[in-house]
RNA sequence: GGGCGAUUAGCUCAGCUGGUUAGAGCGUCUGACUUACAUUCAGAAGGUCAGGGGUUCAAGUCCUCUAUCGCCCACCA
């Protein structure tokens, strides 16, 4: 068996083996527990064009633990899965491989163009899932989904006939974000703001009556200067009362503008003055609409120039500025140029800065939407974890603003809008091309050329990614959701939205946002810093099971996380130390079983009931433990702690079970109470692992009982299961001997009191473990019958000896060599002051009588006892110090 | 301009509804090749819990102010 078993875990014979075997035998299935009460979690769906990063990682780590986890506990389990069709960020991925052939997409056409993406998607689009399968996600394969699904897209079409019918879906001439690379319009949260070192320029526009005189605007795009058609100062403004009216002349286009008053012009800004540009800013679009001004765009689609742009035409815009500070500088007109930070709008695909830009588009009237959804989590129907998200969300509801959802991408839900061309003007919403026009009967019928924005088809994912109605009516709503934070506004909000609106229900109870993962400097991981930390990397190194417990337990809930490559050496040692533990198991297990077949005893068949007065001290601490753990355990995942979670298993399973309780059994590991709770306790540990680190877990669990059962649906250990059984005879019989009168009594666990856990500790003295066992086997066996048992720890070091017993109660085992007497005694003083001390606020306390009114009785009876412990210790301490001269 | 988070050991961070002696991992130091594991084991050192004020019998934990760092939102030309 030794043999067998190699010294160190080797995550690669295991992970794709496991992996595989699942999948065939169907164990993701939500059947696994037909007809159960369903737990249903719907995975964020990655980007086709995805490849598994970090985030990823965590996201789908705990989403697998949640769902392993309702698994175990026999929920009907489904974790959905799929991904996400991704307009922009997909459509660019082509056109940059088209590109590589010298073709652009207006080149081949919208159709050929779109039998490319579907190509690419054929061939790369399931690399995500295949990665994902690497870290051992236990989704629902069978019922992958992409938004672009036959099924799906009916969905996105009912959803817009749905809002169109009821007037929530308009048609509007608004500047919106505009990105020059990928030449389509961006809602607001695609378009995040980002500081930018800037300038802000002063330019002087001369008076029409006066060529010698000016009034100086500050503006930090002078290239949208051609495009103004006024400038605007403060009626208040008692600078300019004189020159309200007067008509100016625009430098270098010599177009003749007026200056005209408004009150949002902010008189401490700038100069006061601002010049007007309606077709380039929004606020300037605003003014000029009030003020009735011209609209002159002079920046092309691509972020050129345009016709209106006069001897600037076809420079880039950036480049036009330039060349206009240049010209206005030649002709004495840049008076001067101040630093000046601020914020633009970067498109959230490729970065580019984005371009306010008036154009015609789609919008989704959101308000009336967003009623039901904000009732919907402020009366905690829906609840956040961490709860602060709440706040956040709610703020940007309650000043929600319309959605730009139209794209001028070709890859994407096309606008089911039809034209009719002989009526023009008539628009017509429906799912399927209309047979004739409503008005006027004509045939002659065209789409839309618009895509949707990608999100308006992933605000539909919790319902739309169930074909038919049982079993949307069966998963829906799910359960929980995980995600990040960045996708509150994008995803989450619009999910609340569209799931009351068109299933007239919340499509999640709890919302779990984690924490964005950051590398150690705190950056956020990407591609052009070169700061990433691959995942498949971490796996082909360490292990799936490394990198999901590492990744798990640095994670506080919702803090962001601050990665390193050393992180993951936590859980590679934590999957080394549960394989030798096991491997220690087997061993000792087959050597104990004594039948000629050496087979390990397997589960189940023989119950057999002990009292706890039956087990000796070491196991009733180790059980006792044991079951405090596994409570922890639950209680922290159904909270969302997972962190929490697994670090009470990691401190188990190592420091206790491994590091004290093998320890003190290994003397008499074929004693068959030892035989019994160690394997016991390997066997839950095992389970209670499993969603945290689902292939050791299950490589272990095959090799302890060669039932090519899995461990994935066996069930959650209970918190109460006091029964414990076995059922190899040839281990056994010698238990069942001492058990035979005691049989149906049900072991009462509870938690052992403090002095017998020290007891435990007391029998291995690691460095003279042989010793000590040896020579105190008898005395320890008798001192577990003792019911007080403490340490003192000062004669740890003075007592020449290994061990010895003092007085009839303490136990005395030196741990190390030789010490400094003089520092020891310093220290035994301090540590008596300190002790006084404490014991003179706790009797102050005690003589309270606010303090014995107000607190709680047992808090009082523990400072009591905590008293009386002091000033035990003092005595103790005070004779060893006497002990010492 | 608003909102949120962070500040705890040398480093990175836990610490949930206030209540034993504030924890972990890494690092440092001292020991140990012990019949599972050196990806190990035993032990040690190391903390006025950012600072001020307050509430309370009791504060790392609640309130308030301040400082520093970070994030998000916002039509500051």
């Amino acid at each position: 068996m030794l043999d067998e078993i190699p010294k160190q875990y080797n995550p690669k014979d295991t992970e794709d083996k496991w992996y595989k075997f699942w999948e065939e035998n169907n164990l993701f299935s939500a059947k696994v527990n037909p007809g159960k009460k369903p737990y249903t979690i719907v995975i964020p769906p990655p980007n086709v064009t995805g490849i598994l990063h970090m985030g990823h990682a965590l996201n789908n780590t705990i989403q697998d633990i949640l769902i392993r986890y309702q698994r175990m506990k026999g929920l009907e389990a489904l974790w959905m899965p799929g991904t996400d069709h991704a307009g922009i960020a997909t459509q660019n991925v082509v056109e940059k491989t088209i590109a590589k052939e010298g073709l652009k997409r207006q080149d081949l056409g919208r159709e050929k163009f779109i039998e490319r993406v579907w190509a690419w998607k054929k061939q790369y689009g399931s690399t995500i899932i295949r990665q994902l399968k690497k870290l051992g996600a236990s989704c629902d394969w069978e019922r992958e989904r992409f938004t672009m699904d036959k099924e799906y897209s009916e969905a996105v079409k009912d959803a817009f006939v749905v809002l169109w019918e009821k007037g929530l879906i308009y048609q509007d001439d608004k500047i919106i974000n505009w990105c020059p690379r990928c030449q389509t319009a961006l809602s607001d949260e695609e378009a995040p703001h980002r500081e930018l070192q800037s300038n802000l320029y002063y330019l002087k526009y001369p008076f029409k009556d006066n060529p010698d005189g000016f009034i100086v605007v500050a503006t930090t795009r002078p290239e949208t200067m051609l495009g103004d058609t006024a400038v605007a100062v403060n009626p208040k403004d008692k600078r300019y009362k004189k020159l309200v009216g007067k008509t100016l002349i625009l430098p270098l286009v010599n177009r003749e503008i007026k200056i005209i008053t408004d009150v949002v012009v902010d008189m401490k800004f700038g100069t006061g003055a601002v010049k007007v540009t309606p077709s380039h800013d929004p606020n300037d679009y605003a003014l000029g609409k009030k003020h009735r001004l011209g609209f002159i765009n002079v920046i092309a689609p691509d972020g050129k120039m345009n016709k209106n742009a006069g001897d600037y035409k076809d420079m880039d815009r950036f480049e036009a500025r330039e060349v206009i500070l240049e010209d206005l500088k030649e002709k004495r007109l840049l008076e001067k140029v101040e630093p000046h930070s601020l914020s633009a709008g970067h498109c959230y695909r490729c970065h580019t800065i984005i371009e306010p830009y008036l154009s015609r588009q789609w919008f989704v009237r959101m308000e009336s939407l967003a009623k039901p959804a904000i009732e919907a989590v402020k009366k905690g129907r829906i609840k956040f974890h961490p709860a602060r998200w709440a706040k956040v969300y709610l703020n940007w509801m309650e000043n929600i603003r319309d959605w730009c959802i139209s794209r001028q991408i070709w890859w994407g839900h096309r606008i089911p809008i039809w034209y009719c061309l002989d009526c023009k003007n008539a628009a017509m919403a429906s799912a399927e091309k209309p047979v004739k026009c409503i008005k006027c009967g004509s045939t002659d019928i065209k789409q839309d050329e618009d895509v949707l924005d990608t999100w308006f088809s992933s605000w539909l994912w919790p319902f739309a990614t169930f074909k038919n109605k049982e079993d949307r009516q069966y998963f829906y709503p799910t359960s929980s959701l995980v995600t990040a934070p960045e996708i509150i506004f994008f995803w989450v909000a619009r999910m609340i939205m569209a799931g009351l609106e068109f299933q007239n229900d919340i499509p999640f109870k709890d919302v779990y946002i984690h924490g964005t993962v950051r590398d150690v400097e705190g950056k956020k991981m990407s591609k052009s810093l070169g700061n990433i930390i691959d995942p498949l990397e971490i796996i082909n190194e360490y292990g799936a099971d490394a990198l999901r417990y590492s990744l798990i337990a640095i994670t506080a809930q919702g803090q962001d996380v601050y990665l390193s490559k050393e992180r993951f050496e936590q859980g590679r040692n934590f999957a080394n130390k549960i394989w030798n533990a096991s491997r220690f198991i087997l061993m000792n297990l087959e050597n104990a079983g004594q039948s000629p077949s050496g087979t390990v005893p397997a589960r189940t068949d023989l119950c057999v009931f002990f009292k706890k007065e039956e087990l000796n001290l070491a196991n009733r601490w180790i059980l006792s433990r044991f079951y405090s753990t596994l409570k922890g355990v639950g209680k922290n995942l159904e909270r969302y702690q997972f962190n929490e979670a697994a670090s009470l298993l990691y401190g188990f399973f190592w420091h206790e079970f491994c590091d004290w309780y093998l320890e003190i059994i290994k003397a008499d590991i074929q004693n068959p109470h030892n035989q019994m709770v160690m394997y016991k306790i390997l066997e839950k540990s095992l389970r209670a692992m499993h969603p945290f680190m689902p292939f050791i877990t299950e490589e272990l669990w095959q090799r302890l009982f060669h039932e090519g059962n899995s461990i994935m649906v066996q069930s959650w250990p209970h918190l109460q299961e006091d029964i414990i059984d076995l059922r190899s005879e040839k281990i056994m019989s010698e238990v069942l001997e001492i058990i035979t009168g005691i049989r149906n009594m049900r072991l009462e666990l509870d938690i052992l009191p403090h002095a017998d856990n020290i007891a435990a500790k007391v029998f291995t003295a690691n460095k003279h473990k042989r010793e000590v066992l040896e020579n105190f086997s008898g005395q320890i066996k008798s001192l577990a019958r003792l019911k007080q048992l403490t340490i003192l720890s000062e004669y740890k070091r003075v007592s020449g000896e290994f061990a010895s017993v003092v007085k009839d109660t303490h136990i005395v085992i030196p741990l190390s060599g030789v010490i400094d007497l003089k520092k020891h005694k310093e220290k035994i003083t301090t540590k008596i002051k300190k002790a006084e001390a404490e014991i003179n606020t706790k009797e102050k306390m005690l003589g309270d009588k606010n303090f014995l009114k107000r607190a709680p009785g047992e808090i009082v009876e523990k400072e009591k006892e905590k008293l009386k412990n002091l000033k035990e210790q003092i005595q103790k301490l005070k004779g060893v110090y006497d002990a010492l001269k």
